[in-house]
RNA sequence: CGAGAUGUAGCGCAGUUGGUAGCGCACUACGUUCGGGACGUAGGGGUCGCGUGUUCAAGUCACGUCAUCUCGACCA
């Protein structure tokens, strides 16, 4: 059979709904623009989750549950915040089905309008803040630390698999404290956890910074933002944290005592990640063999591949590998024995990288009297013959190098895409081929805007932990003075 | 919602000036194979996206409609 992946340099979208779809990891649902996530790809989010969840617990964050619906007069009350989602509400107008009268299936029944529209949460601010004010009173009920995993519904124009999806799974951390220099210490300590996880977990390499006010979140007075960059050289917004200030505060009415006995509103943040950061992962390291997971995410650490001819071999080799398999997992490492024995082991290596799946052991008579394996990369796609003796730990060795190996590749892909311009004619050519340009801007939303109008570049960020670049120089459209580069990209 | 393209078997595609539907892969059965996507033989599977019209006759022509993809607008 013919590669089944088309070039990247084709196509790029094609190519990674191609990763997607062939992956196992996901389908097009019925319903337009939602995907069904199928169990290879939601078990790599399932990782991410504990993963994340972990982190969030050592924050001090416990996580909890808001409901889907939300009374549109919640919805509204924050002026900005509705004004940011309101062309992309699902609405549930009515709450019973009918026969059809004329014999063609169900109608939704007339009588059953509801006398207040409820809205499929686009995010879950408004109906929180409205379930906090009756949680906070006093100075001493502060901070509250929650997040909640769930569903959220916006409908998007255009959709993409994992990207944007109308429907996409995620998680939205919601706290309030006493003080500002709290609330924002908690937003810069939340971005960071993603950028840790990010760079920990899923082996992508991403600028922590501050969105500029254009690119904010609705409602927010400072929002943090990881961005990665994909393969083809645009920029994605992997994950935010917001400081919400006391927007919401004010408009729910969320206020608590002192201790010196004053009224006070509350300060808040909000900050998530969402299923896109699947769509990441496989934009960032996916090759045409297929996609390749980094160890620490992927369901499957190690394959198994037996090769024989005969029933006695196949009996032995799998035998052999159920010692290996009780020694991986002695070390904590997850393993998969292929014992189908309809398909043949060339069939098989092709379809577990396709998988992305780390290391493959294969096994035949050859090694089985050499008491070897042979033992294959997924992100080299090398291969060596291993003494079966001591196999345990060189795998556990081989993951972490793995880990460490995408990781890098990842990074210098980045790092030779990032580069410093100075002139507009030079701009206007450079932002199409791809990359984070870092660029003088005099801080004004109109520049912004007329650079985004004039090349579809944004201001992915200003950059707080690398990239950093505290130097006086003019912006690159108006020609104003600035103090500090941004960071100007085509983005996802 | 604007501009373009595409809808034919599970997937990828061909189908000429209109004449009752084809290829590769996948699938089923049997046999030979098995260290990088095996091969042979024999099978099964399609109201050609949907609707209306033109015609003796429509996958093919016309109009409408729906869906998908690419590019805008919108966005995590």
């Amino acid at each position: 059979m013919a590669k089944e992946l088309t070039s990247r340099n084709e196509n790029y979208s094609q190519w990674y709904n191609d990763i997607v779809v062939k992956a196992d990891l996901a389908e097009q649902s019925a319903v337009r623009g939602c995907m069904v996530i199928k169990p290879y790809g939601y078990a790599i989010w399932e990782k991410m989750q504990s993963l994340l969840d972990a982190e969030f617990k050592k924050s001090g964050v416990q996580n909890a549950y808001f409901p889907l619906f939300i009374p549109k007069s919640f919805f509204s009350r924050e002026a900005e915040h509705v004004e940011g989602f309101a062309k992309e509400c699902a609405v549930v107008t009515h709450h019973r089905l009918m026969n059809d009268p004329e014999g063609k299936g169900v109608v939704v029944d007339p009588d059953a309008k509801l006398e207040e529209e409820l809205i499929v949460r686009p995010t879950s601010e408004t109906i929180i803040w409205s379930v906090y004010k009756n949680w906070i009173k006093s100075w001493r009920d502060l901070p509250i630390l929650c997040n909640q995993w769930c569903n959220v519904v916006r409908w998007e124009m255009r959709t993409r698999p994992f990207l944007r999806t109308a429907e996409f799974l995620w998680q939205e951390g919601h706290t309030a404290h006493a003080t500002s220099e709290e609330a924002q210490a908690k937003a810069e300590e939340m971005v960071h956890v993603y950028a840790d996880f990010a760079r920990n977990a899923m082996a992508m390499p991403v600028v922590v910074g501050h969105k500029s006010p254009n690119e904010r979140f609705a409602g927010a007075l400072d929002t943090l933002t990881i961005e990665a960059m994909m393969q083809d050289g645009k920029a994605l917004q992997a994950g935010t944290s917001h400081f919400l200030g006391q927007n919401f505060a004010k408009s729910f009415d969320v206020k608590y005592t002192d201790n010196e006995g004053k009224e006070q509103y509350v300060w808040a943040t909000s900050w998530g990640v969402s299923t896109r950061l699947m769509g990441a992962l496989i934009m960032a390291h996916s090759d045409d063999n297929g996609l390749v997971l980094p160890p620490v995410l992927a369901p499957i650490q190690v394959v198994m591949v037996p090769i024989y001819k005969t029933a006695e071999e196949r009996s032995a080799v799998l035998d052999k590998f159920e010692d290996i398999r009780k020694e991986l997992e002695a070390l904590g490492i997850s393993c998969k024995i292929d014992s189908r024995d309809t398909l043949r082991p060339g069939f098989k290596f092709a379809e577990w990288e396709l998988k992305g799946v780390p290391v493959r052991i294969a096994m035949g008579a050859r090694d089985l009297a050499n008491g070897t394996v042979e033992v294959a990369r997924r992100d080299t796609l090398s291969k060596e013959t291993l003494s079966v003796e001591g196999i345990g730990a060189h795998i556990k060795d081989l993951l972490s190098e793995i880990q460490e190996n995408i990781y890098n590749i990842a990074l210098e892909r980045r790092d030779s895409r990032v580069r410093k311009c100075d002139s507009w004619e030079e701009f206007k050519t450079e932002i199409q081929k791809g990359g984070f340009l870092l660029c003088h801007w005099d801080g004004t939303a109109e520049t912004e805007q007329k650079i985004k109008d004039e090349t579809k570049a944004t201001i992915r960020c200003i950059p707080v932990d690398s990239f950093v670049c505290e130097e006086k120089g003019f912006d690159i459209y108006s020609g104003k003075p600035s103090e500090r580069r941004v960071i100007f990209a085509i983005s996802y």
